[in-house]
DNA sequence: TATCTCATGTAAGTGGTTACATGATTGC
DNA sequence: GCAATCATGTAACCACTTACATGAGATA
């Protein structure tokens, strides 16, 4: 059900193709959200159809056509209820603790290093992150920040906070499985 | 995925019915992992197709009968397959970060509550974890645990960690809605 | 008398991935 | 000449949810 909603919420700040939309997903989106393009195309259909947004095919010189989506009003009232509707509960489902549990029960040799290859790429999202907030957040106080970047960098501090949290984890674990080795 | 592999874990401690392993998830993987009796029902079928667990009906007196599931052998093996195999990544989505951004875009006036409502529910959560440490886990150093109990000891403090880090961003959140509430 | 526990499922639908498909233009 | 960018999609499949369905025994 969210997918739309993230689509209706870039929509909103101004029209895009499907393609744009995707884009988002790779730049600003990316640390809290990620959908294939197939999808994206897909839900585009779906919201055409519930006439949430609407487009106008654009053809272009020396590129292939493209759909400029906006969104309707009925587009923009559905966003409005949906941001002030409760939230069900996400659900949680964490692979790695299964293959933890999994290899200790099966008796794996290889658990360090499916650790330490978590560790690696949640180094990297962290490093990125922290480079994106140097160069782009470092005002304070937040009033420094215009008031329409303050939330997106709270969307960035999820990130930082969180990929903290599970590097320090991943250092409990690590000793965890240093007293097992013997 | 993912799912077959939980089942296939649990059942490696030992034969299970499928209402069994339901509860489990309510129990101890319910902090990680969480599978309606439905879909648990479903794949048990799947497994069961592919050779990977078998089950014998059991009929029982002032109860309904009911099939107790077991790995076979393949099913070993798969595990221990699936445990070592390299892991792709996990895909990110935060509905409450696009509801923020939703919400700053449309005007909501309503996002301290939405806010404050999700804060209720990770602090009760980390409150359960805490209570389930202080009566299971309290032992230190770790190696005063049994090791097949620290493990398991750890996918709680992965909870611990990740709800630690959640209400500290809410922290930074609500500051950041009072100097826009302005 | 009402709710909880035990115990298992079907059917319909939502949300998403993976593989496949096309094809011109731009930059190294 | 080769990869990346722009731009859109279909088809098959996988994972999961929600609603519906049944029914006895134990507990308050």
């Amino acid at each position: 059900m969210a997918l739309k909603h993230v689509i209706l919420t870039v929509l909103h700040e101004g029209p895009a193709t499907g393609y744009e939309i995707v884009k988002a997903f790779d730049d600003v989106m990316g640390y809290f959200w990620n959908a294939s393009h197939q999808q994206v195309y897909h839900d585009l259909g779906r919201l055409t159809e519930a006439g949430l947004v609407r487009f106008t095919e654009v053809s272009q010189d020396h590129r292939p056509d493209k759909k400029v989506y906006e969104l309707t009003s009925e587009g923009r009232d559905a966003l409005r209820h949906w941001v002030e509707a409760p939230m069900k509960p996400q659900r949680t489902q964490d692979e790695l603790l299964v293959r933890l549990l999994a290899g200790e029960r099966v008796g794996s040799q290889g658990m360090e290093d499916l650790v330490a290859s978590q560790r690696t790429l949640h180094e990297e999202k962290l490093r990125t992150y922290l480079a994106i907030e140097a160069e782009h957040f470092r005002e304070v106080p937040l009033e420094a920040l215009p008031p329409e970047h303050r939330l997106v960098y709270m969307t960035l501090r999820r990130g930082i906070l969180g990929e903290r949290a599970w590097l320090a984890w991943a250092d409990e674990v690590e000793a965890v499985l240093a007293t097992m080795r013997e």
